[in-house]
DNA sequence: TTTTGAGTTGTTCGA
DNA sequence: GTCGAACAACTCAAA
């Protein structure tokens, strides 16, 4: 007798069993399953993952497959041209259709629609399902059926009109087809080898759905209440660190919105800032999807005149965390050794790279795409063009940040400068935001010698402000 | 079509 | 030390 036609259940940004939507279509089919992960590099326009991000892949499938062979079924990993690989593993198991849940990248758009195509041309169903965003972006506009651009009236709209539906738990039995060969994962070769870099990350992290469930029910039980208020103190452990969770889809926005209502959070101003941020990765997705290269041009084309004068060696000493602003810097070593950055420093950090040093936004981004952990292409594009002034709905230009007064305003004590700068662990009270305004005898108590252990500022804050003021300035009117 | 109110996260200066 | 204004208009979204 020959089995039954399978269903071909592709996972992609969605590393999880509870409230995957594909997960419970696929398996409401009666069909036998075959799951499925293609490590896909190759696409035309496909931003490869950064070293951090494919550390936390490698672990996070790792978690899937054990999750999913603990159900009695397998993941088969492949990796590749996905407009390749599906449609052939398709053939090669007579697979009847082909379920997964969407992404909204341009290149994954492109690719997707074609595999679709080529599914349906060798009579395989292929359907997709929203697994990822409380809105897709089409079904949000504002009155004219325009997209929303600010987005004040973008989380109006949606608090009022498309709250999410109650998550849905994991399937309850799945029926597996027998599986086609894969590779190994480690011949993914997602994990760095020489060196191992990654010992800062296992200390940081344990990727996967159990522990995204925990963080979040953990948060929302009691820090959500705070947040409002802690947030913006990288010292203590005010925010969620949801966010790799959420990139790789190990938990859905669904479910981070149900569980801080259930917790009576809503009635927080905490919990009601902290969903406010979730409605900023939806704000992003927005954007993204409709202007696609939101990561790779300024949306106000007038930037595109702008003058970025900045140095190689002064990026460089931006991403070593040697810039001589100890903030800057603190923040920058916790991404390299964590691959995390605490949400008010990343501002600093990126303020800090544009306007000081008149780098081009788009070479931050390029850092933080390889160094995060959390990177993702519609929160970070969205993100880096919000600081720079060139994006939708943006910073005024003239906002620039101050680093040493951020420092002291939001690391009062110093503490999280001590964690990632040990050369200035000595100083205390105010030199520990200015080591430079110390005077000798504090700097010998401290053990620090400014220009040996830990650099001079690279630039003058005061000046470089009203240099970019004046670039700025350059561009204020044109097109 | 025109009008109107509003817009994540800051800094500096002068009273 | 604290407070309000200036920074620069401009675009968006809704009435």
């Amino acid at each position: 007798m020959t089995s039954p036609a399978p269903v071909l259940l592709w996972f992609r940004q969605d590393l999880r069993l509870a409230d995957n939507p594909a997960l419970l279509a696929a398996a409401a089919t009666g069909a036998p399953l075959v799951a499925l992960y293609v490590l896909d590099d190759v696409s035309p326009g496909a931003w490869r993952r950064g070293a951090a991000s494919r550390w936390w892949l490698h672990h996070s499938l790792a978690s899937l497959a054990r999750d999913i062979e603990a159900l009695g079924g397998s993941l088969v990993l492949k990796q590749g041209d996905a407009s390749q690989v599906i449609p052939a593993l398709a053939r090669q198991t007579g697979a009847r259709a082909v379920f997964w849940n969407r992404r909204y990248e341009a290149w994954a758009r492109r690719r997707d629609e074609a595999i679709k195509v080529s599914l349906k041309q060798d009579g395989v169903e292929a359907r997709s399902f929203n697994g990822s965003l409380i809105v897709e972006p089409w079904t949000i506009a504002t009155k004219t059926g325009a997209p929303y651009k600010v987005f004040t009236p973008f989380w109006r709209s949606l608090q009022a009109g498309h709250e999410p539906s109650e998550p849905a738990g994991r399937p309850g039995r799945l029926n597996w087809a027998p599986a086609p060969q894969g590779d190994a994962l480690d011949a993914l070769k997602l994990r760095p080898a020489k060196p191992d870099w990654a010992g800062g990350l296992r200390d940081s992290w344990t990727p996967g759905e159990a522990s995204a469930q925990a963080r979040l029910e953990a948060f929302a039980a009691s820090r959500a209440r705070a947040y409002a208020d802690t947030r913006n103190l990288p010292a203590q452990p005010g925010t969620s660190r949801l966010s790799p969770h959420l990139h790789f889809g190990e938990i859905s926005p669904r479910q981070v919105w149900h569980a801080v209502r259930a917790a009576g959070q809503d009635a927080t101003e905490g919990g009601r800032t902290y969903l406010s941020e979730i409605g900023w990765r939806e704000f992003s997705y927005n954007l993204l999807y409709h202007f696609p290269d939101l990561p790779d041009a300024n949306f106000q084309a007038r930037f595109d005149k702008f003058a970025w004068t900045g140095r190689k060696e002064q990026l460089t000493a931006w991403q070593n965390g040697l810039t001589g602003y100890p903030i800057v810097d603190a923040g920058m070593r916790e991404l390299w050794h964590t691959g995390w950055m605490h949400n008010r420093v990343r501002m600093i950090a990126a303020s800090f790279l544009i306007k000081d040093l008149l780098v081009d936004w788009r070479q931050g981004q390029a850092w933080f795409w390889d160094t995060l952990v959390d990177a993702d292409l519609a929160s970070n594009a969205a993100s880096w063009q919000w600081t720079a002034g060139s994006g939708a709905d943006a910073a005024p230009y003239f906002r620039i940040f101050n680093p040493v007064s951020q420092g002291e305003k939001f690391d009062p004590d110093g503490d999280y400068v001590r964690k990632w700068i040990p050369e200035l662990a000595g100083l205390r009270g105010k030199a520990i935001h200015a080591p430079w305004t110390a005077d000798r005898a504090t700097l010998a108590r401290a053990g620090v010698r400014l220009g040996t252990d830990y650099p001079m500022p690279i630039i003058d804050h005061a000046e470089a402000r009203k240099a970019a003021l004046a670039a700025f300035e350059t561009i204020k009117d044109a097109a």
